[in-house]
DNA sequence: CCCTAAACGAGACGGTACGTCCGGTCTTGAC
DNA sequence: GTCAAGACCGGACGTACCGTCTCGTTTAGGG
C-alpha cells in the first residue's frame, strides 16, 4: 500500500549506527545544532547519507539520539543522602550550577532544548529518557527528607523540584542572571522555607 | 571600496517595514518558526528579498521584530494592586497560566523561545524591549508589598520573580504537566511562604 | 588471490537467467533503454541483484542479451531466391519496412542501437550474433545472382548490402523521412543499377 | 496555477550561458555521453545547478546546444564546384571519411548520435540545425550536376544523398568496416552509377 | 542419502548524482 | 537611491540507483 518500506533492525549495522552517533555529538559541539546538516554527519561517519535517513526520521531525531546514547550507560543514578536535606541540596545544586557554567555542556545542552521546544514527541522522549530517571532519584531522596520530618509530609514533590531547578534553567537559558553557588544556596533556602513542615 | 553600504534609514518605506513584519507574524503563526522562509516572507510581503537584507542581519532578526513591533504600542504596563498581594499575585499568575494555555500565542511563543536560546543578542534584546519592562512593573507590585509588610524587606524581587514564573514557564516549554489555576495559586502560595517576612 | 571469484556456470539457475532476460526485455518495452535500472530488473525477476552482477557486467550486457535471446530459436534463415533478383529484393525490403515502421520494434530496436554506438564490444557482438548470421543469408542470395549474370561479378557485397540497408536503417534512426513501400523499390533499383553487370 | 514559473530570457546572463556550454563541450570530449554530469558541468563552468535546470531541460539538451553553439557562427556552407561531380565529390566524400576517423570528433560525434536516437525533438532540431543548412549545400552542388548533365534531371537528390552518406555513417557507428579513402571513392562510383542520366 | 559448498533472494551498506529549495548577493528597470 | 522582481552562485535537502557486501535459504553434486 503505502511507499514506506520499513528496513528491517536484525540486519543494521552497529558499526554504523555508533559512528552517526559519534559523528553527530561531535559536529553539535563543534557548529551548534542549527549549522548541522546530515550530509556533514554521514561525512564525518564515513557513511552513506540513505543510511541516516534508512534509520532516523529526521536531523533532530539524529542529535536527539546521540544524547540519548551519552546516557546509555549510566546506571541509576543516586543523590547523597548525609540525612542533612540542606548540605545534600546544597551540594547537588552547586554542582548542577557548575555544570550549566562549563562552556563544553554550553552548545549541546542548548542544541537540546532547541529541539524539544518544537517538537513534542522528542520532548516526551526527553521527558522519559532523560529527565525522567534523574528526577525520580532526586525525589527519592526528598521523600527521605520527608520521612526525616525535614520536609512538609504533603509537599507536591514535583513542585519542589520546579521551585529548586526552573529558576536555574531559566536564568541559564535566557542568560538573565549570573550562575554562582550563592545562587544555588539562595536557590535551596527558598525550597527548604516554603516546603518546611 | 567595500561592498558594505549603509542605507539611509530616512528614506526607507514604512509600508515595505509594516509589510515584513506583519507576513513575518503570520508566517509564524502558520507554519512555525523552522518553516518560515526569507522568500515566502518577502513574497507574502510583496517585497524583495533585498529589501529584507537591506534592513535585517537575518530571519531572526525580522521574526523576533515582527515581535517587538506587537507591543511596541503598549505603554508603561501597570498590575493590580489592591493591596492584598496574594490576591493581586493570584490574579496575574491565573491570567499568566490561561495565557500559556492560550493556542493562539503556542506556535509563536515557541518560535520566540526557540530563537533565544541560540542567539546571545536577541536573548538580549528579548530582556531589554519584552520581558525587562513587564518585570519592572511585576517588581514594582512587588516592593509595594515590601512596603506593605506582606514581602521581606531584604527579598532579592528577582528572585521572586524566578521562584512565581520560571516553574510555570519551564512546565510550558518541557510540556511537562498541567497548567491549571491551582498551579498558578500553588506557585503563588509557594513564593509568599519563602518570601514571607 | 584476487577477490574476483569466478562463479561456477555449471550450477547457474536456469529459472533466474530467464527471469532476468525476461524481465529485461519488458522493461526496455515499456521504459526505454535509459530508464530501466538493474534493481528494476532484479525486482520484476524476483532475483537478487548479485545474481545479475554475478553472471553480466553491465546492463546493457544483461539488456543485449535479452535481444540475442530473442533469436536463439532461429535457425540458419534462408531468403526467398525466385531467380528474379530483383523481384526477391522488393520482397525483402519491403519486408524490412514495414519490421522498421512497427511500433513494438521502436523501443527496443532503438535500445539496442543506443548501446552498440557507445560500446565497441557490444558492436562486435552485434555484428557477430545478430547482424553477422543475417547479413551471410543476404549475401548468399546475392552471390546466387552474381551466378545468374544478374549483378556484376566483381560487386563487393558487403556494399551491395550497405547500399540497399544503410539509407533505410539512417532514416529510421534519424526519423528524417517516411518509410514506404515505394523507399524500398527505390534503394532496389539504386542497388541494381549501381551493381548491374 | 502550475508550478512552473518561467523565467525571463532577457535577463539571463550570456557569462554562465557560454560557461555551461564551453563546459558541456570539454566534458563531453573528456568523459563521453554518458558519463557526464549536471553536477560536473556546473561545478566546471562555475555556476549553481539552477542555472542550467532553469534554462535546459534536461542533460541531453545542455549537451546538444553545446554542440548547436560550435556551428553558430558557420555561414552558409558552400561546396566545391568544379564543374567535375565525380572529381568534386571524391574530395567531399574523402573529406568526410577522414572526419569519421579522427579521432577529436570519434567522442563527441557518438555522443550526438546516442541523443537523437532516442528524442525525437532533438533529432528534429538536429535535422533543422545542423544537417540541414549542410544537405542544402550538398543538393545544391547535386542540381548543378543535373543541370549540366552529369546527374539524371528526375533524380531524387535526398536519395542520392542518403546513397553517398548513409553507408559511410552506418560504417561509423557500427564500427562495421574501414573507412579509408577507397571506400569514399567506391561510394561516389555506386552513387554516379546508380543516378547516371 | 547426507554434507557441504556454491548460488540464491533479500536487502543494508558507502557512494554519486539527481532535481528542488532556499540563503544571501547582484542586476535591472520603474518610480 | 530605494524599491519589486528575480537571476545568480552555492550548498543542503531527501530520493533513486549504483555496485559491493553480508545475511539466512535453497539446491545440487561428490563422498
Amino acid at each position: 500500500m503505502s511507499s514506506t518500506r520499513k528496513p528491517n533492525p536484525a540486519r543494521r549495522s552497529e558499526r554504523s549506527r555508533k559512528a552517526v552517533l559519534a559523528a553527530a555529538r561531535e559536529l553539535v559541539s563543534e557548529l551548534g545544532y542549527a549549522k548541522v546538516t546530515i550530509e556533514a554527519i554521514a561525512a564525518r561517519a564515513g557513511v552513506g547519507k540513505q543510511t541516516i535517513y534508512r534509520w532516523w526520521p529526521s536531523k533532530g531525531a539524529v542529535i536527539f539520539d546521540s544524547f540519548l546514547a551519552l546516557s546509555e550507560g549510566e546506571e541509576g543514578v543516586r543523590l547523597p543522602d548525609t540525612g542533612d536535606i540542606e548540605a545534600d541540596l546544597r551540594t547537588v545544586m552547586r554542582a548542577t550550577v557548575a555544570e550549566f557554567a562549563d562552556p563544553a555542556f554550553e552548545t549541546p545542552l542548548r542544541a537540546l532544548n532547541t529541539q524539544i521546544i518544537d517538537d513534542p514527541d522528542l520532548a516526551g522522549l526527553y521527558r522519559e529518557k532523560l529527565a525522567g530517571p534523574l528526577d525520580q532519584a532526586k525525589k527519592e531522596r526528598l521523600r527521605s527528607a520527608q520521612r526525616a520530618g525535614q520536609l512538609r509530609a504533603d509537599a507536591d514533590l514535583d513542585l519542589v523540584l520546579e521551585v529548586l531547578y526552573a529558576p536555574l534553567y531559566q536564568r541559564w537559558l535566557h542568560r538573565s542572571g549570573p550562575l554562582s553557588p550563592e545562587y544555588a544556596d539562595a536557590l535551596v533556602d527558598v525550597a527548604l522555607r516554603a516546603f518546611a513542615p
